[in-house]
DNA sequence: CTGAAAGCGCTTACAG
DNA sequence: CTGAAAGCGCTTACAG
């Protein structure tokens, strides 16, 4: 029977091999301290039986729940259209591959705060906690390190003294290199669209930017704030083309935002890179499928989730929290800047 | 104490507020069949306790997880890459947001089978599921049939006779609008790039466009089958402006195909409409953002999400299994074709 | 290596 | 409306 409700128990498992529920027990969970009689006689039933242990009861008692929730707390329109986050997901879904660990995406549901993510986690269903795209208003980092449970953030928590593990990319240089790039270019008349400010990357991108500007003796024309999405790049970009026909060079705080201002250009009859230069940020796939392609700062997700997934495998395995890990970026350049 | 290592149980709440574990037990469920002045005092000790139910136990006797599957069986390349799909895992978790169910998404580990899939939802840690992005060799129809656990499927299963509940669009019809615009507009060397033809989705598609086809009296310039994505519709794409180059209708699959053909054709110095027309499908945003705009035949993944988790939510209340639900299609005109 | 027994933290008839 | 008791299906010292 494969029917959920008429499940076999460990105890029916236990009668057919001839042998009690502890040994069963421990047969199942792989053979420790099992003779290999009593193993194969186990083995043998629960084939038989079509025996699945009962994950409920399990976790009762090991206060295991072999569940690993990646917490994203943005809704599903955003979590299903940043290619950068998409990325990441798929890196911690790799890093569990070959672990026992389900991967539990919990994001925002539309128009809702986070109060109905806390409380499952909360709740005990998951044994470790990965979490990125994290604003400054959602105070995760606070919420999350009350729980105790094994942690790590994608990109710097926006409370250090609290010391949560993380991994992220030196934004600050990533600001610069777009900076850097754009000037060595010969674009004079710079502007840039970040990201959300309540956000660490869109910050310290904006940072990195109007350091390498000021040594540069440079002033930009003009500086807008967006969200990360295609579709407000799209209205910044116009506005700016509208506001500082002047602009020779933007950097936009992501590929999203860049493939909105190209949008944007076209509509304002402006040629990329011809009298206007751009680069945008994270070097994702969508930058090779705009026309033309885009110049960007890499932001390896699927690499920073590889070693988040870690950090919190490790910790489950009582090692204490690890250090930060902060990845370097480089500029890829392509036709837009 | 937030920390969930060392919880406080229904006990503890018990004690301090004075009356039996079953009476809290009530209290803390709603207060059912509970007198006025005990439900306030289990509320105060549950508040100064920080008392949160462990799920664990309560599964184990109530034998409900509170947590629905979106199964994919995809890798998550494509789950986060499809338009389509993130409309469809949205709706889902519009439609559990006023529910206390918790959505789980489950897809395919890169280069993996569904072989962790299937344990995980045997194992009873979900009350019921939605599947979409089905493939004739997952044999998921059956397999989740076998589980009896509350279930609808997005798009129409592959195996009829098994009476799985699910949600459709007439993708027939919706082929057959693809050819007889083109054929109204005037083209008449017409290529389709199919989707993958593992999948209904793809097949029905191809049946409505050769039986309008077929009727008009038209035969097909060329058919290539694609994967459902950007990059292979952009290859096929190529192809096809190489090998058929008379051609001046496309249909493509979804999307995302006809978004990479688009890539294709501007490679190709053709001019998207003027001497190829392109109809995609799925009419997602994607297809807003693309230039020229894509005409495109709805798909409403959103809707179709909610309406097969209400399917579920009906079942997991007693409700016997549903007819399926077929919505029909209409033609969005834009600038491609 | 094995088994009897206790216990994980809840819910739910049942008797009152 | 309330509480004592049984039980959900496991794991894990403990004694042998």
């Amino acid at each position: 029977m494969d029917d959920v409700r008429s499940r076999t128990t460990l105890e029916d498992v236990a009668r057919v091999a001839g042998v009690s529920r502890a040994t069963a027990s421990r047969a199942v969970r792989g053979g420790e301290l099992v003779s290999p009689v009593a193993l194969e006689a186990v083995r043998r039933a629960v084939e038989q039986l079509g025996y699945v242990p009962n994950p409920a009861a399990r976790s009762l008692v090991t206060r295991q729940t072999d569940t690993l929730a990646v917490v994203v707390p943005e809704d599903d329109a955003r979590v299903f259209s940043d290619p950068f986050i998409a990325q990441a997901i798929g890196g911690v879904a790799e890093a569990l591959a070959h672990t026992p660990k389900q991967l539990v995406l919990l994001m925002r549901a539309r128009g809702q705060e986070n109060d109905r993510l806390l409380p499952y986690l909360r709740g005990g269903h998951v044994d470790g906690i990965v979490v990125l795209s994290h604003h400054r208003d959602d105070h995760l980092e606070r919420e999350l390190a009350a729980l105790h449970l094994p942690l790590a953030f994608i990109g710097r928590p926006l409370e250090p003294q609290l010391a949560v593990p993380y991994v992220d990319v030196d934004n600050v240089a990533g600001g610069r290199l777009a900076a850097e790039h754009l000037l060595a270019a010969g674009a004079r008349r710079l502007a840039t669209i970040s990201g959300p400010l309540d956000m660490p990357a869109a910050v310290d991108r904006i940072t990195g930017w109007s350091e390498a500007l000021a040594e540069a003796g440079v002033t930009e024309v003009a500086r807008y704030e967006g969200d990360f999405t295609l579709v407000r790049g799209e209205e910044l970009g116009a506005r700016l083309l509208a506001e500082h026909p002047e602009v020779d060079g933007v950097f936009a705080a992501n590929d999203l935002t860049a493939a909105g201002v190209l949008h944007a250009a076209r509509a304002a009859g402006r040629s990329v890179p011809r009298t206007l230069r751009l680069v945008g940020y994270d070097d994702t796939q969508l930058g090779l499928t705009t026309h033309p392609q885009l110049t960007s700062i890499t932001n390896p997700g699927r690499d920073l989730a590889r070693r988040a997934t870690r950090m919190v495998l490790d910790q489950l395995a009582g090692q204490p929290a690890p250090p930060p890990i902060i990845i370097t970026p480089v500029l890829v350049e392509r036709a837009s800047g």
